[in-house]
DNA sequence: GTCTATAATCTGATAGAC
DNA sequence: GTCTATCAGATTATAGAC
């Protein structure tokens, strides 16, 4: 259903923008004006697709809600017919790996809106709390304790350390998204963000392997 | 200077009023208006203190800068003349509090505007950049080799060990300033947030000991 | 320093022709 | 669905009386 529609819907076109704009210069820093220009359309004509503003930053939530439960969904099915580790480093990184290429591509500028509007609209606090930490605790936890049960990890507070490693990651990615808009390029990025992954999860292996 | 002038200046009352507004309902989210009510001052009049909004901004970043640089010079002071400890998470405990308690009153409001702002705002987003994650991830690093050196932790990569220990410190601010608004209480945060920096520290302990 | 009055612009949103 | 035209209200900021 997706190979002889090429072409993207009008609305597909404002939600895309009204993404980059939303990112790039908040949402109570967006204006419909804004939005208007961009996409190469007037004011009016984008409440033909929209209801009003507000609308559209529940569409961006609903957006990468679905992107996420979908990704998650497909991790759950590969977990079973995937490939066997026995370096723990490894299978994180084949893990975490299979995890952000099954994403949405608009989900990393998302997660820069839910950054900059978790604190002032409700839905986004709520969303960043329950997906982005709760749920990525309780995986988190859940795999170390497997990992633990094969061997491959020491033993240690499971519940305090997958909590670590989310606080850790989200604080990387704040100074990541930083440099990155100071000039930084994506693959060095990336490199740092490997690197300290490494470093977390070498910091558990089992000494006695 | 400060026994004599127990009353606040006006210009006192227009920026705390702004400090709230602006960490309450963004930069952006926040009009002269609002802010003119918030301190019972007509909006004209708000312009006898400040030349216009963004100065505002600017004058919330200057606090915040200069009550972090006066409080690592505090640190640094009662660095040689403070107790000696051979625990190390009694070391890092005591030394975290006592630089927050050397912290200005609003640091931790404003901690939360530059939180919203830091990707909409260059000069914010520099200021959490350097001072937020370089500067103390360069503190946490030389305070691990100095604890390392004491015997009081094993080695490790003390570079990456203290990026860690200050992106694991964002996120986790993060997570408990959702909480907070979702309406957890004070002081659960602060024993989820010592539970968690006593976790860490307590897995570079040095086991000879 | 505070006020009233006002300027000039921008805001989200609607009505109605095509 | 897109456009022109328009609205009512909000926005930052200034001028000038007191």
């Amino acid at each position: 259903m997706k190979e002889k529609d090429q072409e993207k819907t009008t609305r597909e076109r404002i939600f895309e923008a009204a993404v980059m704009l939303f990112a790039q210069k908040g949402y109570h820093g967006t204006s419909m004006r804004d939005l208007a220009r961009a996409v190469g359309l007037k004011e009016s004509s984008l409440y033909n697709h929209f209801p009003g503003k507000s609308s559209l930053l529940e569409a961006v939530l609903a957006y990468q809600l679905e992107g996420f439960q979908a990704a998650s969904a497909l991790m759950e099915e590969m977990e079973e017919t995937g490939p066997v580790f026995n370096d723990p480093v490894e299978l994180w990184i084949a893990g975490a790996g299979a995890f952000m290429e099954k994403l949405p591509p608009l989900t990393e500028t998302i997660g820069l809106i839910l950054h900059n509007e978790m604190f002032l609209d409700d839905q986004c606090g709520r969303f960043v709390l329950h997906e982005l930490f709760r749920v990525r605790k309780e995986l988190t936890e859940k795999l170390l304790r497997r990992m633990h049960a094969q061997g491959l990890i020491r033993y240690c507070d499971f519940t305090k350390t997958a909590a670590q490693y989310v606080h850790m990651l989200h604080g990387l990615e704040m100074e990541n998204r930083l440099r990155r808009l100071e000039g930084a390029g994506v693959e060095e990025l990336q490199a740092r963000l490997m690197e300290q992954i490494v470093h977390f999860i070498d910091g558990l292996r089992n000494k006695e392997n």
